[in-house]
DNA sequence: TGAATACGTGTTGTATACAATTAATATGCA
DNA sequence: TGCATATTAATTGTATACAACACGTATTCA
């Protein structure tokens, strides 16, 4: 599959913003980019415009580009959006899930060794992190509302950008791959009630731990 | 303020599908837009490209731009969020909302004569049914979530995609305006629960209405 | 015949040149 | 000086030329 230049530029922009290597508040030139990238500016300025759409990055008419800032209140937002739809999501999924790829993922879940993705080096998340949120991604997609798929799929990005903060907050990893095996298992028993519950906790667990005090002055910081 | 072609481009364009000028399924060339707009491919590429963000066309990479085509299936996915979303920031909002704003919606929905509406030309909304909508934009930006603002300012160009079928719904007009003065009548009273619950119920109502067993037929022709 | 391949046309994807805009600095003038 | 206005450099916005691709049609060869 040979990729455009558009879709290279898209994801690697993407990928430094997520890791840190573009820093939040920076701003970007489109020439700049284009020589790292080594392409023309015209794709360059395409996938920008895309990620303006994720959030990702802020375009001011005539005067540029910025890498968007998060702070405390975009993690809330994002949260506060996430606890309105998730849960239901993952009550009206239970039927249409599928179950093969529920007991895989379960599989995979059990057999992370959180201490190997608590090492990985900054700007390389990991796949198996990664995996933990193809939970959410196949929870929503079954719910079967091609909108909302393609809506969180505009979150994601911003989601993923909060997992490296994430990361080091002690204990969360744990937390969290247990709380996505609770999911999981309440989808199997085909409890969608539960499966909501469980949801709307683990999205609460999940922005208090990263909202609570003491990680401001660090988590968004990417030195 | 001199706007750029780009944001020309998206608004002709955006407008030329809601009032059917361009049907759903047409497939549009880049070199045909920008003839008619009188511009360079440059800008007319970028405001599809937004356009695609907005579900109004659908790209395919390589082939080309069409016109998204709608159906009750595309409906229920609005509403269905819609439902999720509104009544939640009708709740959260009455403690922030301009009542100044709001009193001033309320005497325009008093002042409407629903003939003036259904006579206007095709292509042609009327600005009085724009204004009606200005209710939930409030709403929902008084809830305070600039991304939830966001997202339903993307959903909202659909939204008025339906606003053209709507009119030809016997009733519809008069009713839409009553739900939205009951909306307002629980905010200006700072009666949020049932802001929530009136919210819901004209959603509901405007669904059922759009989606009533005998509209599908005639609803999404534009002939 | 018919399947595979080559060709041609139309359209999108990309590079590049130029125009317009912004913002910083320099310049002129009271 | 202090304010207003040129000047300039940097960057985005737009036009345009060309390359790459998709797809229909013609052509070749078994």
């Amino acid at each position: 599959m040979a990729k455009s230049n558009k879709e290279i530029a898209y994801k690697m922009i993407r990928d430094r913003i997520i890791n840190g290597h573009l820093k939040p508040g920076q701003s970007i030139t489109e020439e700049r980019l284009s020589r790292d990238l080594d392409m023309s500016r015209t794709p360059v300025r395409e996938a920008l415009i895309r990620l303006q759409f994720e959030d990702l990055v802020r375009i001011i008419d005539n005067k540029g580009a910025t890498i968007m800032e998060i702070t405390p209140v975009d993690i809330a937002e994002i949260f506060q959006l996430r606890l309105l739809v998730e849960p239901y999501a993952a009550k009206t999924c239970v039927e249409f899930i599928d179950r093969e790829k529920l007991e895989k993922m379960k599989r995979q879940l059990e057999n992370i060794v959180p201490s190997d993705l608590s090492n990985t080096v900054p700007g390389d998340l990991g796949t198996s992190l990664y995996e933990v949120h193809d939970l959410h991604h196949l929870i929503i997609q079954s719910a079967g509302n091609r909108r909302l798929t393609k809506w969180l799929g505009t979150l994601q990005s911003q989601i993923l950008w909060t997992l490296n903060p994430e990361r080091k907050i002690p204990g969360r990893i744990e937390r969290s791959i247990a709380e996505h095996l609770n999911i999981i298992n309440a989808l199997l028993e085909g409890n969608g009630n539960l499966a909501e519950k469980r949801m709307r906790e683990h999205l609460e667990s999940n922005m208090a731990d990263l909202l609570a005090v003491g990680n401001y002055k660090y988590l968004f910081k990417y030195s």
